[in-house]
DNA sequence: CGTATAATTGAAAATGAATTTCAATTTCAT
DNA sequence: ATGAAATTGAAATTCATTTTCAATTATACG
C-alpha cells in the first residue's frame, strides 16, 4: 500500500557529487560542449537544493555564490542538466517550469496545494504498476509517467475558515 | 480492472447542450454575471469540439461563426467554463494551456507518445482511488489529479526499426 | 416602458516567463 | 601559444496570458 515518505533529500555526499559531475561532464563531452566554472557552480548549487526550483529561484541561489553568473547561463545549464538526466522538468499548473534533481532519487509523485503552491512528494508503487499495465494494454513502451494531485492543504483550509 | 476506452466524444445531443447551458447560466447567476450572446456562442462552439483546444484555437473557431467576438472574451469565457466544471485545463508540455470539455465525460487520463505526440485517453478508477488515499494521508482536500504516461507508441517503434 | 446601475466587451497595453541575439570572453585541441 | 569554436550575460525578443479602460449592453427597478 501507500508508503510513508522517506527523506532521500539528504545533502549529497562528496561521492554523489563527484558521480553527478562525472555524468554531467561526460554528457558535455559527448555533445561537444565545454567545461566551465559557471556550469560547475550551477551544478553544485542545484545538487544542494531540496525543492522544486524555478530557473529564477536557482539563479538567485547561484548569484549568492558568484554574483557574476547570469540568468541566461543558469537557464541554459538547467536545460543541459535535464538533457543528461540529472534534472527533470516538473510542470505544475502555475505557468512556471520547475526543476528537481533526479540523481539517485526514486520515482515519486506530487501533491500540490492550489492555494499556497506548497508541494509534497509521495511514493506510490501502485502508480508505477498502473502505468505498466496501461502501457501494455495500448502497446506503448512507457518511459515515464506523472501523477499529480491538486487540492487544498490543511493549513489553507484553516486559513479560509478563520481569515486574518 | 482497466477499462477499454469508450468513445464519449459523440457530438452533444440537443438535450446535453441544454443541460450544459443550464449549468453555465446558473453559474453566472450565482456569481452575479450576465447572460450574453457572446458567452452563448462560445459555449456552443466549445461543446461541439472534440479535442484539447488552446484559447487561440477556440477563438479561431468562434470567429468563424461571429467575427465580432474578441479573443479576450473567449479567454474569459473559458475561465468561466472551467469555474463551473464544464471545461478543464489540460497542461500539455508545450507551454500552452488547453481546455477540454468535461461535461458528461468520465474522469480520464492520458497516454502520450513522445515521438508523434499522439495521445490516447484511458480510464482508470484505480488512479482516482489512489488519489483519494493519498490526499487523506496528507490531509489535503483533493480537487483533481492528473495521471499522464509518456512513452513510444507501437507505430513509432516500428518506424525507428525501419527508417524511411 | 424608460432609467440607473453594474457588468461586458474587445482593442490595446502590460505582464512575465522563456528564448534568442550578439559582441566580448573563455576553453581546449593542436 | 594559437586560433577555431563554444560560452557568457545583458539586452532584446517572443509569445501566451492577463489587465486596463472607454464604449456598449444587460438587467433590475421604478
Amino acid at each position: 500500500m501507500l508508503q510513508k515518505r522517506i527523506d532521500d533529500h539528504a545533502p549529497p555526499t562528496r561521492e554523489a557529487m563527484r558521480e553527478a559531475e562525472d555524468i554531467f561532464y561526460k554528457h558535455l563531452k559527448r555533445v561537444g560542449l565545454k567545461h566551465t566554472d559557471q556550469r560547475d557552480a550551477i551544478l553544485h548549487t542545484f545538487l544542494e537544493t531540496r525543492d522544486h526550483l524555478s530557473t529564477d529561484e536557482l539563479f538567485r541561489m547561484v548569484r549568492k555564490k558568484d554574483a557574476k553568473i547570469g540568468f541566461t547561463t543558469v537557464y541554459r545549464t538547467l536545460k543541459l542538466l535535464a538533457e543528461c538526466g540529472l534534472a527533470s522538468e516538473v510542470a505544475f499548473h502555475d505557468g512556471v517550469t520547475r526543476y528537481e534533481h533526479q540523481f539517485n532519487r526514486r520515482s515519486h509523485h506530487h501533491m500540490v496545494c492550489t492555494e499556497c503552491n506548497a508541494s509534497v512528494e509521495f511514493f506510490s508503487p501502485e502508480a508505477g504498476k498502473l502505468s505498466e499495465d496501461i502501457a501494455r494494454k495500448f502497446r506503448f513502451e512507457a518511459t515515464r509517467h506523472t501523477f499529480q494531485i491538486y487540492g487544498i492543504c490543511e493549513d489553507c483550509r484553516k486559513m479560509s475558515r478563520k481569515p486574518v
